[in-house]
DNA sequence: CTGTTAGCGCATTCAC
DNA sequence: GTGAATGCGCTAACAG
């Protein structure tokens, strides 16, 4: 079929000099055709640049374009974990988003490390990325906090974005989910069905986005008359196996007339659902149990887990819009969350 | 703090070159210090450039790198579908494997669509990787077939390695999961626990991975003594919406006497299991359910789902480790499988 | 060891 | 419109 010329054995990718050469024009009208702004150029010189460019299978050298133009098309998505599904609903949102505006996007997992963090955002920053977006909220009071802080607006500085999604550390761009808010409402939407004795599963100490749910949690209960003693709020690894282990804490020490466990995620929830299961309990019925971010899976879980909804997906779109400046991204507000009520959590007779 | 003596306003991040006028010494010792092989640098030079960089907060930009070595630190990875549990457990694991390497993976959806999986391998050439991975098998006979090929072999003669998961289409190097033998395992013990009559829920016409599995799902059941009738293999997508369907329909249809189902793939299954519940039956009890992958969400759905067990997270590291020339990742042969039963498909009393 | 110089592939000014 | 020349940030010979 097509074959360039160049034999089967390994070669070098096709320059454009090439492409230049093989149309008979010169490097500058082959790099106008294929890329310069339109309509600049011979229609017939056009035809023939594009036709070598074929034969040739030219592709442009990103790294090439990026040092001459001096800017590339990238952006660097950060994550604490690629499996779980709040982060790789995210990461969706962006990569979808990003395909749209033809951009690129560089992913890399922070495992929940804050000095890795720090060391990431620094080897991302050498790709000289248009836009950073940081998910997953480290510890409020982490000693590499004011680094990774400097970083950030450093990079912002030389021209860069950062957008942080649902975490409020710093004083950049940020997706705001209701995390306070969301946990009010469904507290009160608890205690609105009959529930009166509740319990948490949180994470590890200081994080925000868990920190910030529990408040709110706290605060609606407070205002509907629902009651949470300190003794009933267990800290736990903020995954499916820290839902688990929390859970089976709060039944050895005898569940103590707790009607209703919020955990901080659903991931979390979901854990805690099997720790209720393993411990020979009926989730729903012994104690009811409610989670945060609404993924995918809850639904088919059972009982199908009541928790508030997030809209994952679209907080990994709006990242980028508000990076990119889109206006309407950033008037938007706080992303909604929305309660919705499953088989987790039956309805009482009080 | 450290001020760079920039000021606050925007501005460009320091170059090489500033390093080495900051550090009174040559461009070229400057690049020694900061990456040329170790020991070849003065130390006293060394430790200059090192403060100097560290002063203007220098980042080496890896375009301008990529350009002049010629070659990149970029690893690019293709899926289907990035919120599929699935695939976001490979992404997981080519990441971390990246990471121990240094290399930096970026990522792409392909959203299923061949067309598009095409254009984007065109459009990730261009970032010369050193490592194209694909993941997630197309239809057997797309008419875009032999072009993704084509694009694949010149990437390839460029230089660069392309590494295929769980797909046998091409000629390519390939991370081989054992799908035949596992679902012929699977449908063994299947029958070896007294099930007889089974259904099969798989993927879209001609997808390779859902074909093997059914066929060795057959052999097992050939060899076994269980029956699979043709009117009882229902084609659905190849997601947790498809498994649902195809279970629906299964159930419209009378059921007709089947005690098991197998589905092609975990999230397939798991949408069967809501199927069959939603329809008032008991999973487990009157209708058998089987997938395939063990992704993690099937330990916390009702009843535990009987899989065969997939080391997703491996066989993304692996895909690298093939890649980069990793002897022992070639030598390992397939990637073995192993069946797990689990409640959802309870020992029958023959 | 260190500095000078010539590229790497491409965009873009500047003359023609 | 088109081409020649310059530069982007960096590495890698090449001489000293």
């Amino acid at each position: 079929m097509t074959e360039t010329g160049i034999g089967t054995g390994r070669s070098t990718p096709a320059t454009l000099h090439d492409v230049a050469r093989e149309a008979g024009v010169s490097l500058a009208t082959a790099s106008r055709s294929l890329n310069g702004s339109t309509r600049k150029v011979n229609d017939e010189y056009r035809q023939r640049v594009l036709a070598a460019a074929a034969r040739l299978d030219y592709s442009p050298n990103l790294s090439a374009q990026a040092v001459a133009r001096g800017t590339t098309t990238t952006v660097a998505l950060l994550v604490a974990d690629i499996a779980d599904p709040y982060f790789s609903s995210i990461a969706a949102g962006v990569v979808a988003e990003a395909d749209q505006e033809r951009l690129i996007v560089t992913m890399a997992a922070t495992e929940r490390d804050p000095e890795r963090e720090l060391e990431l955002v620094r080897t991302l920053r050498g790709q000289r990325p248009r836009v950073m977006i940081l998910a997953g909220s480290r510890p409020t009071s982490d000693p590499t906090e004011g680094a990774l802080g400097e970083e950030l607006a450093a990079y912002e500085r030389s021209g860069g974005r950062v957008v942080l999604i649902s975490r409020n550390e710093f004083d950049f761009r940020t997706v705001i989910v209701e995390n306070t808010a969301g946990a009010d409402a469904l507290a009160r939407e608890l205690v609105g069905i009959g529930y009166r004795r509740f319990a948490v599963i949180t994470g590890g100490e200081g994080l925000r986005t868990a920190a910030d749910r529990v408040d709110g949690f706290r605060a609606g209960l407070a205002a509907a008359g629902g009651t949470l003693d300190d003794e009933h709020v267990v800290r736990a690894a903020f995954t499916r196996d820290g839902g688990y282990d929390g859970m089976r804490q709060l039944i050895e020490s005898g569940l103590d007339g707790i009607e209703l466990v919020f955990a901080a995620n659903d991931v979390m929830a979901v854990g805690a659902l099997s720790a209720v299961r393993d411990a020979g309990l009926v989730p729903g019925t012994d104690v009811a149990v409610a989670g945060f971010d609404d993924i995918p899976t809850v639904r088919d879980v059972t009982p199908a887990l009541t928790t508030v909804r997030v809209p994952l997906e679209e907080l990994g779109r709006r990242a980028l819009r508000l990076a990119l400046g889109d206006e309407s991204a950033s008037s938007e507000g706080a992303v909604r969350t929305e309660v919705v009520l499953r088989a987790s959590t039956p309805a009482r007779i009080a």
